[in-house]
RNA sequence: GCUUGUGUAGCACAGUUGGUAGUGCAGCUCAUUCGUAAUGAGCAGGUCGUAGGUUCGAGUCCUAUCACAAGCUCCA
């Protein structure tokens, strides 16, 4: 007999060689009906696993992360069935299940169309209500070639071919005429999947390359039951109401123009105050805590970017002001970074090694061109505004100020809201990456990896490493964030860097006399503020707290009588600083109440004959609450409070 | 750059098998001066993204192109 340790610590005996389903079906049918994968010993495994040991035994279903997984691993193995019912000259790439939900990639005639998708979706039905069993079988390496090879499954082949190098069995999954190479774990039949939804249909390279064919790619998710589907499906109609690019558009933050081009914004007058906001506060912070601020042209020569690596590196991504082939003439470039202009500041002159760190800072729009499926809304642009830093420092310095520059993102990720959702990303080379993308020696990149990731972990930073998507001059930290649809993006980036010094001649005077190279920070505090602003309006549901948002208060007198206290109002809010306007219009109070309400202003204050006869206003937030009335003074102290504390609510 | 979809008034949308463009909100004018999420009436507003093509005739069909959206790839 095996002893089982289950999760409440009590222990069931079954017979050496039971299937871990006939141990649930023992446990309760209702527990069986439930499950989706068993953990044994820590290890996630399919149902069907013989035990052979003792061992800890815990039930999956879809309440647990991994059941969740075997669950859409089934149901994409439903939609590749149903897709080959319906195209049967349809072949298979992979289908693995996602966050949330599954998708699978077809190399189908045509890409399928959302029409499709529909007709899909019954056959998809018709699978689930046929409760095909799902049975797990292995075929040696040679076997499971012939066996795919013989389904004309090219792309799995060649997904067999790797696994066969290892020379272990081959692990294969069939429901009904359906087979499919597969590692699962799977539900035991189809019949669970009872409530599910093909979301969208797009295309997606074989194997993650452009250079391969671009496959058909469909979307899916799918729940136990039809109410959590339908809960699912409102969640994702919810996320899309935050949509910076839906609501920053309807409330009038940003628009764009075909005639201006592809990710090249326009900011409306409420876009504009708030970056104007954002930017006054961060140079000012940074400013006051040791960074100087410098301003440099937004275009040079070519030149520059020759020494920068930049030329090489990324002229498909800059843009070109006259023929960047022709040497014989003047050719400048729209600056893609600061950098090398930056460094012009600390080459101005000699330095000494007490001129170290030099913090430099700016105010910076930089220019990338994106390919042109790229750009979306805010996030993702052509043109963009960002505070950009570089710290130059002795070797001494790095740990002190790599952990300023964190402090700096702490606190104005945290003020405006976003801290709290972020991840962190250390990011290193790939020596093997075949583009040539890495500067610098295996030894130097050594090195600028090894201090960094001892000053994240004495900071006790929680980070994952993101292997290839380090900077072609250094490793990075850097701070993600994700939009409503799940994206994500980067936020924030610190950078070390421990070979552009060196090419642009930047050295200082040590104490004893000897020229040494610094090392170089470059590093953003709120990262780009068309991004930034992008993630608040989503984060608040385009409702900004009172500190941040472009129009504060907004005064409704409810007669023209009461036109000349209203305005007296207005003066001593705006002689406070208060960004307020009076709705002066021929309208009701309800209509101007609701028009503010939408528009997301903070707070109302409705003036009429009782508050002209006691001076005071009655106060109404956007949340819908009357806050009852107040005295001017009243008002403005509750205001100052919630604006100088930088409230979030 | 690639795949799929979308593009009709400022916004949200309708527009049947091709027959010369509609609705609501917003805007403007007038009336209304109103107590916490929409006052009423009237007026105006569109070469149907753009450019070609098919046709007696194109918002509708075809081609190209631009923009927008989701995804892939990329992202100093």
């Amino acid at each position: 007999m095996l002893q089982l340790i289950l999760k409440d610590g009590s222990i069931r005996e079954v017979p050496e060689n039971t299937l871990a389903a006939e141990v649930i079906k023992g446990i309760g049918m209702g527990l069986y009906k439930s499950a989706c994968a068993v953990r044994i010993d820590g290890e996630v495994c399919d149902l069907r696993t013989v035990l052979t040991k003792n061992c800890q035994f815990e039930v999956l279903t879809f309440d647990d992360k991994e059941g969740k997984k075997a669950f859409w691993h089934t149901a994409s193995h439903i939609l590749a069935q149903a897709v080959k019912r319906l195209y049967p000259a349809t072949k298979l790439a992979i289908g693995p299940a996602i966050d949330d939900g599954f998708y699978y990639d077809f190399d189908a005639e045509h890409p399928f169309t959302p029409e499709e998708l529909l007709k899909i979706e019954a056959e998809m039905k018709k699978i689930v209500k046929e409760k095909l069993v799902l049975e797990q079988f292995t075929l040696s390496p040679e076997e499971a070639l012939a066996k795919l090879q013989g389904m004309d499954e090219s792309y799995k082949v060649e997904l067999c071919q790797e696994h066969a190098d290892k020379g272990e069995p081959i692990s294969f999954y069939q429901q009904g005429e359906f087979v499919d190479l597969c590692a699962g774990p799977h539900l035991m039949t189809t019949e669970p999947v009872k409530a599910f939804k093909l979301l969208s249909c797009t295309g997606a390279y074989w194997r993650g390359s452009e250079k391969n064919k671009m496959l058909s790619r469909i979307y899916g998710t799918a729940f136990p039951k039809a109410s959590q589907l339908e809960e699912d499906l409102n969640r994702r109609e919810e996320a899309k109401r935050r949509d910076h690019n839906k609501l920053g558009r309807e409330l009038e933050y940003f628009t764009t123009v075909d005639c201006i081009g592809q990710g090249l914004p326009v900011l409306l007058p409420k876009g504009a105050r708030v970056v104007q906001l954002l930017q006054r506060w961060v140079e000012d912070y940074e400013q006051a805590h040791g960074c100087l601020l410098t301003k440099t042209p937004l275009i040079a020569k070519r030149d520059l970017y020759k020494i920068s690596g930049h030329w090489d590196h990324y002229l498909d991504g800059m843009f070109i002001i006259g023929d960047p082939h022709d040497e014989s003439k003047e050719c400048f470039a729209l600056r893609p970074m600061t950098c090398p202009f930056q460094y012009q500041v600390y080459l101005n002159k000699q330095r000494s090694y007490r001129d170290l760190p030099m913090r430099l800072t700016e105010t910076s729009t930089l220019f990338r061109n994106e390919d042109s499926g790229e750009m979306h809304g805010l996030i993702r642009v052509r043109q963009f505004t960002i505070s950009e830093g570089h710290y130059i420092l002795r070797p001494d310095q790095l740990e002190e100020e790599f952990k300023g520059c964190l402090d700096f993102v702490n606190y104005f990720l945290d003020t405006v809201g976003l801290l709290q959702d972020c991840t962190f990303r250390f990011s290193q080379w790939d020596p093997a990456n075949p583009d040539n993308k890495y500067e610098g020696t295996k030894e130097q990149w050594d090195e600028a990896q090894r201090v960094m990731g001892e000053i994240l972990d004495k900071l006790g930073l929680e980070y994952e490493i993101g292997i290839d998507e380090a900077a072609f001059y250094g490793p990075k930290l850097d701070i993600q964030y994700k939009n409503v649809f799940g994206k994500e993006d980067t936020l924030v980036t610190i950078q070390i860097d421990m070979l552009l010094a060196e090419k642009f001649g930047m050295e200082y005077v040590d104490k004893n006399g000897t020229k040494k190279i610094p090392y170089i920070i470059h590093r953003t505090s709120l990262g780009c503020f068309e991004r930034t602003l992008a993630y608040m309006l989503e984060h608040f549901a385009g409702a900004l707290p009172l500190w941040i948002a472009p129009e504060q208060v907004k005064i409704i007198p409810i007669a023209d009588r009461h036109l000349d206290f209203a305005n007296e109002i207005r003066n001593a809010l705006a002689n406070a600083g208060i960004r307020c306007s009076i709705d002066d219009r021929a309208e009701k109070m309800g209509k101007k109440i609701r028009e503010a309400t939408l528009d997301k202003i903070p707070y109302m204050l409705t003036v009429g004959d009782n508050e002209v006869a006691d001076r005071t206003v009655s106060v109404r937030s956007r949340k819908g609450d009357n806050l009852g009335n107040m005295t001017l003074e009243e008002l403005l102290a509750k205001l100052l409070v919630e604006i100088n504390t930088k409230a979030k609510s």
